[in-house]
RNA sequence: GGGAGCUUAGCUCAGCUGGGAGAGCAUCUGCCCUACAAGCAGAGGGUCAUAGGUUCGAACCCUAUAGCUCCCACCA
């Protein structure tokens, strides 16, 4: 092995033999059960940001442990085509190059949209790669392959013949940068400091006024009335009189509807039916017309009169301006409002009356409601179900439409002669009813609608695959809680409504990466980590332990370059525990665990090893990947290196032939299981020391069985037994030891200079005291140890423990003040203890409700401190 | 306006069914001891946000308050 820990050496070459080992495969095995997870498709506009890396690395993690737990299992990847978030990239690129869209006609611009995710998509599964990810690439996936726009075809069909969607005239939000609509889902809504302008709107009659409030001032333009509550008196009798709209000069009524709110503003509202959404429902009511007085890019157009071709903002100056200077503008104040803004391009999006096709989602809702309900589908951490039945709940027709070229074409096909609108799964070019001839819909469905079939889309329905068969319904999505409304809700109902049956089972979710100091990641701000360059300069491993620790429970994570940093220590720390291990190993024989004697750090470093595993395996099957690698670093590091290795060098360092290949073949195993443990998290550096290993199980790691939690397991037998006694034990020696440290630490003895030590056993420790010698005395910095009856002659250091007491001779230390001092230190405290504990013990209403055991384990602990407490005195004495 | 979550060491976070406050990083001290200075040994450091309550016993359960974060929402 190299002597240093040095990533790229390493992670191609292990990353390419699994492609061509096939591991990565999957297919039904009858004798397996299946496990599988779909990949949340990336978009194939950018490049892999650290965000996808820990979404990554979390699955194969999952997907890696569960393959090595002996499930039959797919991970089945993809992109997503995307469809505004694209579309506008490449429209940006044709405006470049000089020339636009429509210039290019749809199908050349189809053309350089699959040239982009050529391009693109391939791009990001080559950074997939680096990261390690183990997904069926065979298997992989596009929402505007073949496989995915079939079931996007059947689903519209079957829902458009069942009614289930419909085209309607209604009012929607649209993007005028993105030139589309947009659901309501992509829109986000921002506070912002505006104005409330006070207008006044005069009588026809002449018989006075009524003064409005509003925050968009230029809709005026399309008032079709004023509402006032039915029940203010202040406005009873206007209502069913007419108004002059200023500028405008149209005519307009006052109505009387429930919606106005009479303690805000004025309490008379202008309605705009084309430009706000209650004002259209208002307009519903009230049969008033319906007047848009915008654009597709936000402009005025020809029902703004003068207005017209200015754009909105500057429209909103002018016309303020004018009603200022003709006298109408009685009041502005400020006010905050929230403005809604396109998800994609942050423009301001105005809501318009437009003809767009929806999908229906009232019955939809309640079967997907349901199932999360009566826990069929089990969002980790809970919390987020609250967040998911609130969002199904509240959820208004969903708009599928958008007025874009890139993805899947609305399949519906109109008449020209009859008008028949027919939705079909192959393109028909004549009218089934009347045989006129058919133009098909121009629009596209939003990108979501193909996303939302994923899950057995990608799997081959609506044909009755055998993948479908075996693997649907998925197992586990993993996925940010920023996609919930979006996707994951949106496959729920899919799933149920088109298969029957739940896309999957549980909802692993997760946070998103912030920067240091807890800000989202940007390219505005500059902070984003590319995962690329991280792995260039620290290895995919230390990537991917760091993003995953530390988060738990569906939170944001922080990223760190320290944090970063000290997993890449650990990658080291882990290589050169290996590389000790290996090296000792020359000239050995690595025997079958339990077919020689264990010594008693033996059986407490496979005690705490079978610990290990099982606290991994329950925080692996609960998802707690970050837990489960603190578990892991835990026992490399705390157990297995600073302990463990350091007992094992007294007998790898004997003559004894014997004691060498019984101490390398434990550690040969713990390190093969360890290495296992950690496999699913830190894949690369794991599998290129286990390609080292004499003792492998497997052909290659990934393949190997995971560490069962049942007890040690070699091929010989199953040790059942988890070692607690061994543990115990072996804790209190380490205990003698770090005591004797710590006191020479405190006396300023330097490492180098070795001491005698005598040591005399407590209470019936004596035969563990006698075996843990030759540990104490190498760990303990002992030129020789003794086991004693009683303090030797002359003046001594005392170091307590709880098995047993150290004596060290004063003369080979320094000072005998010092000592005296560090002992009077330690009584107090040992009497602060004995203190505490008789308080407790006085307490009558613990005494009484306390279980036994604790109680009988506080009078315990006063024996060995009066125990303590007199070996204190004496040894004061002593010095005195 | 509604809902969710968070508040524990200087920083990032653990803390299972209530039973003596933990880790990593940072800091300080001492060490190149034949795996590792990307290391080893040791140490300091906390009113567990605040105020009440339940309990023999509360970081943990209950109530209120404050601060922060996020989601949802049509008062123009």
């Amino acid at each position: 092995m190299n002597k240093t820990y040095e990533p790229k050496d390493f992670e191609h070459r292990i990353y390419d033999n699994w492609q061509k080992k096939g591991y990565f495969k999957a297919a039904p095995d009858k004798n397996k059960k299946p496990f599988s997870i779909v990949m949340p498709p990336p978009n194939i506009t950018g490049q892999l940001h650290i965000g996808h890396a820990l979404d990554c690395t979390m699955q194969d993690a999952v997907v890696r442990y569960k393959r090595m737990k002996g499930y039959e299992t797919l991970w089945l990847p993809g992109t997503d085509h995307a469809s505004i978030a694209t579309e506008v990239k490449i429209v940006e690129k044709l405006k470049s190059e000089g020339t636009s869209k429509e210039q290019l006609g749809r199908e050349k611009f189809l053309e350089r949209a699959f040239e982009w995710k050529e391009q693109y998509g391939g791009r990001i599964v080559e950074q997939q790669k680096r990261l390690g990810v183990s997904c069926d690439w065979d298997k992989s996936a596009f929402t505007m392959d073949e496989r995915c726009s079939r079931a996007v075809r059947e689903v519209f069909v079957k829902m458009f013949n069942e009614g289930m969607i419909y085209r309607g005239n209604r009012i929607i939000n649209w993007c005028p940068t993105c030139k589309t609509a947009i659901s309501d889902a992509e829109v986000e809504h921002e506070s912002t400091d505006s104005h409330l302008w006070h207008i006044k709107y005069p009588l026809t009659d002449g018989s006075g006024e009524i003064i409005i409030a509003t925050t968009r001032p230029e809709t005026l333009l399309g008032d079709t009335a004023v509402a006032v509550h039915p029940s203010d008196i202040r406005y009873k009798s206007y209502v069913g009189k007419t108004l002059r709209l200023p500028l405008v000069n149209r005519e307009i009524p006052i109505i009387a509807d429930e919606y106005v709110e009479k303690d805000f503003g004025t309490g008379a509202v202008k309605i705009t039916p084309a430009h706000d959404p209650n004002d259209f429902e208002v307009g519903k009511r009230h049969d008033l017309p319906i007047i848009n007085i915008l654009n597709d890019d936000a402009t005025l157009n020809e029902n703004a009169g003068v207005y017209k071709g200015l754009n909105r903002y500057d429209a909103r100056k002018k016309i303020l301006d004018d009603l200022n200077s003709l006298g109408y503008l009685v009041k502005t104040e400020s006010h905050l409002n929230n403005v809604g803004h396109c998800y994609r391009c942050n423009d301001t999006i105005e809501p318009i009356v437009s003809k767009q096709w929806f999908v229906k989602m009232k019955e939809l809702a309640k079967p997907a409601i349901d199932a999360v309900k009566k826990k069929e589908i089990r969002f980790i951490p809970k919390r987020f179900e609250k967040a998911y039945l609130h969002w199904m709940e509240n959820t208004q027709d969903w708009c599928i439409s958008r007025q874009l070229w890139w993805g899947h074409r609305i399949p519906v096909f109109y008449c020209e002669k009859c008008g028949k609108a027919t939705a079909s799964i192959d393109d028909i070019t004549a009218c089934p009813q009347c045989g006129g001839k058919v133009h098909q819909d121009e629009d596209v469905l939003d990108t979501w609608f193909s996303s939302a079939l994923w899950p057995f889309s990608t799997l081959g329905w609506p044909e009755k695959t055998e993948l479908l068969d075996y693997f649907y319904p998925t197992d586990t999505l993993i996925t940010g809680y920023d996609i919930i409304g979006f996707w994951v809700s949106r496959m729920i109902f899919s799933g149920l409504k088109h298969t029957g049956k739940k896309p999957f089972s549980d909802v692993v979710i997760h946070g998103i990466v912030r920067d240091d100091k807890g800000r989202k990641m940007s390219k505005s701000l500059g902070n984003g980590v590319d995962p690329i360059e991280v792995i260039e300069n620290t290895g995919a491993d230390a990537l991917r332990i760091a993003l995953v620790s530390g988060i738990s429970a569906g939170g944001d994570i922080k990223w760190s370059s320290e944090k970063l940093e000290g997993y890449r220590n650990f990658m080291n720390k882990i290589w050169n525990a290996a590389r000790f291990v290996l090296m000792n190993a020359e000239g050995c024989t690595i025997k079958e665990i339990g077919s020689f004697r264990l010594t008693l750090a033996d059986k407490w470093i496979l005690g705490e090893l079978f610990r290990c595993v099982k606290r991994v395996t329950k925080l692996m099957d609960k998802y707690e990947i970050g837990l489960a690698a603190a578990e892991i670093y835990d026992f490399i590091w705390n157990n297995f290196c600073d302990w463990y290795i350091e007992f094992s060098k007294t007998a790898l360092y004997s003559d004894d032939l014997e004691r060498r290949n019984n101490v390398i073949s434990v550690l040969m195993y713990v390190l093969r299981e360890t290495l296992k443990l950690a496999h699913p998290i830190i894949p690369f550096i794991t599998a290129e020391i286990y390609n080292e290993l004499p003792n492998k199980d497997a052909e290659d790691i990934m393949i190997s069985p995971f560490p069962e939690n049942v007890g040690i397991v070699t091929k010989a037998k199953i040790i059942r037994s988890s070692f607690n006694a061994e543990l115990a034990k072996m804790r209190s020696v380490m205990e003698v030891i770090k005591n004797i440290r710590a006191m020479r630490s405190d006396m300023n003895v330097s490492q180098s200079k070795r001491t005698a030590l005598y040591i005399k056993p407590l209470g019936n420790n004596k035969a563990l005291v006698k075996s843990s010698l030759s540990y104490i005395e190498k760990l303990a910095c002992g030129s020789s140890i003794e086991l004693v009856d009683s303090e030797p002659q002359g003046k001594n250091v005392t170091v307590l423990s709880t098995i047993a007491e150290v004596y060290i001779p004063m003369n080979e230390l320094i000072d005998k003040d010092k000592e005296i001092a560090r002992l009077k230190h330690e009584l107090e405290v040992v009497e602060s203890e004995i203190a505490r504990a008789q308080g407790k013990l006085a307490n009558e209403g613990f005494v009484k409700k306390a279980p036994t055991a604790l109680i009988e384990a506080e009078k315990a602990k006063i024996v060995k401190y009066e125990e303590q407490k007199n070996t204190l005195l004496k040894s004061i004495d002593n010095l005195n």
